[in-house]
DNA sequence: TTGAAAGCGCTAACAT
DNA sequence: ATGTTAGCGCTTTCAA
């Protein structure tokens, strides 16, 4: 309560009347035409100082802003980015979504947008909502977030010429023409796997998702590529499954039974957990006796009680590149490229070797 | 891309033309007047059966959907529901946040809302974003999240006369009247407590916030009043420190050494992940040689090798209720209650003894 | 039961 | 550099 009387910022001190200032009354005000008014707003340039200044002041003395409606139905825009906001899938660590949103909602500020989120639990759903928004000209653009199983999003989106950017590739088709913005997640595997090669692991192990998964297969590259720019084999070293604890787990137990690995890539923080599940049942020493690294950087991972090595998607990035990208694409400004590629970074934790108990102390 | 072709739902076969139809185009098409299109999609009883046939037919065949900009121009509303998304807190286990917003969304697209996110990481900064929406008539309402700090906002929004609902109760302000939801804390922790005395423990230690945490205490006082039920002695079982990993792990370190607890019941995850951890060091077994209890069922809780039993709150629900009381204070309706109460659940799992390692089997 | 008129608040286009 | 006119697409009010 104590902060509530500063009168903070922007925030003007004159409390709303029932009905808002229009542009009529701080025109009346200020003794120019509503024109006047607006120009001040949208092309201050064209306003000697003088008159400028005086409206500026009736502005604020008022407390008026435009009236979104209005604009919007004038200028045909909303201001409005559409984002599906589907469930979050429990039982895994895979809390990506929310952390973009987040940068997502700044990175749109910034650029004078606010995030419009709406529900779709599945494709069909999504396309609907989609739909109505757009018919109903509520967003100006679309950001579409799940691109890895070759979902009809992005082709009905391009076929209704709605302008929107990706969050990742569109890698099952190569036809698709519209901008996205990605991270290189071999890129990231391969820092995973150089820095366990660094501290002299030579049988990295490698458990990831099967392989109708184009992600999955893109991460696993990084490590094959890194494993084998080395010289050294990767025969036996290398596991596909669910991305569940329980598949992470047992496929841990079967390639330390095989294989002998002292290091285990991942990719996710959920199969990572299903590794450290199997040398805890082991008593193995996660970091002194088999080394381990995850992908994402979940809360998980942050928040384990051995620190949980693992790759860094930059989000706060990817969402700076997708507005940008949609601000082109808005102001009709031709879209340089049309794929983005991002490099995450490693956030080093005790499960990887190297002990730094001070990093987990943040709050 | 195999489903792309199903033309799913309610979605129109009808491409977008450049200009989306009007209601003029409609009212032409089916041979009647605007108005009579506006009557068929907000007053269908007003017209003949035919003529709504007729109406409809057209709508459906033009693809038509009310341009939203003029109908929030003419109606003075928005069907927006404003959402301050703040960053996530790193490093804790508390994701409580992403979980409320997808039920957030879902609850409010049944009541014909969409939420619309907006940036603002401190108090000052919310304002001025709360601010800038209700002066541009932006959104109908808001919902505010952050209640435990005794933050400016309720009090701000109250004196706007913004319509609002706040998950979390006005703690510190006893003479706030706004309309809240809130998750029973106290029951919650009651529920783990009375779960491990059922199961034979009785010297069952509790650690949870600081003081000044109007939310803390109110956790820790569904413990204290469930052991004080038993004729159960407290003394020296509690221990209140920062919500980090590491006060948690230290927190049990001391009563472990001091009190000899067999059981915790902890005020967050983040907090049992601490107790996890000190058990690890100590190769104390959780579930078997001591029992964990956390509170929000978080990622962490769900994913972590031992499965952490932890109380989870009802955040579909809460979101429920919340849309519920919105859609009476913007329909001018009574709001019947001040405050509505909901009650959490246990989600137990192997750190309190009782093993089950299907649940965590789940995708 | 349907239609006509008016206007929500703003900005683009043009005129001065 | 400023003002005037018109109209975005819808719904409220009133008339037929």
């Amino acid at each position: 309560m104590s902060s509530e009387a500063r009168g903070a910022g922007h925030v003007s001190g004159v409390p709303l009347p029932a009905l808002p200032p229009t542009l009529a009354d701080v025109a009346e005000r200020a003794g120019v035409s509503r024109q006047t008014v607006s120009n001040a707003l949208n092309n201050p340039d064209l306003l000697r100082a003088d008159t400028l200044a005086r409206v500026r002041q009736a502005i604020a003395e008022m407390g008026y802003s435009p009236n979104r409606a209005a604009r919007n139905l004038r200028t045909r825009t909303s201001s409005l980015i559409g984002l599906r906001f589907g469930p979050a899938q429990e039982g895994t660590a895979n809390a990506t979504m929310d952390r973009f949103v987040h940068s997502l909602v700044e990175a749109s500020e910034l650029a004078g947008y606010h995030v419009l989120l709406f529900p779709g639990d599945d494709d069909d759903e999504a396309v609907t909502g989609y739909d109505n928004l757009l018919r109903s000209t509520a967003v100006d653009a679309f950001v579409i977030t799940d691109t890895y199983l070759g979902n009809p999003q992005a082709a009905w989106l391009t076929r209704q010429r709605a302008p929107f950017v990706a969050f990742g590739r569109p890698w099952h088709d190569h036809t698709a023409r519209h901008p996205w913005v990605d991270v290189d997640g071999a890129a990231g595997t391969r820092l995973a796997t150089e820095h366990l090669l660094a501290q002299g692991h030579t049988r990295i192990a490698w458990i990831g998702w099967r392989k109708d998964n184009p992600i999955g297969e893109d991460r696993r590259s990084g490590w094959f590529n890194a494993m084998h720019d080395q010289g050294l084999s990767t025969t036996g070293l290398a596991s596909r499954v669910e991305d569940t604890i329980n598949s992470g787990a047992e496929a841990a137990a079967v390639l330390l039974d095989e294989s002998e690995p002292t290091a285990f890539v991942c990719a996710s923080d959920t199969l990572a957990m299903g590794v450290l599940h199997t040398l805890w049942i082991r008593q193995l020493a996660p970091g002194t006796d088999i080394a381990v690294v995850g992908f994402d950087d979940s809360q998980v991972a942050q928040v384990f009680p051995v620190g949980l090595t693992s790759v860094r998607q930059p989000l706060e990035d990817v969402a700076v590149e997708i507005v940008r990208v949609l601000g082109s694409l808005l102001n009709h400004q031709p879209v340089q490229e049309r794929g983005v590629l991002l490099t995450p970074t490693l956030v080093v934790r005790e499960s990887s070797g190297v002990a730094d108990p001070a990093e987990r102390t943040a709050t």
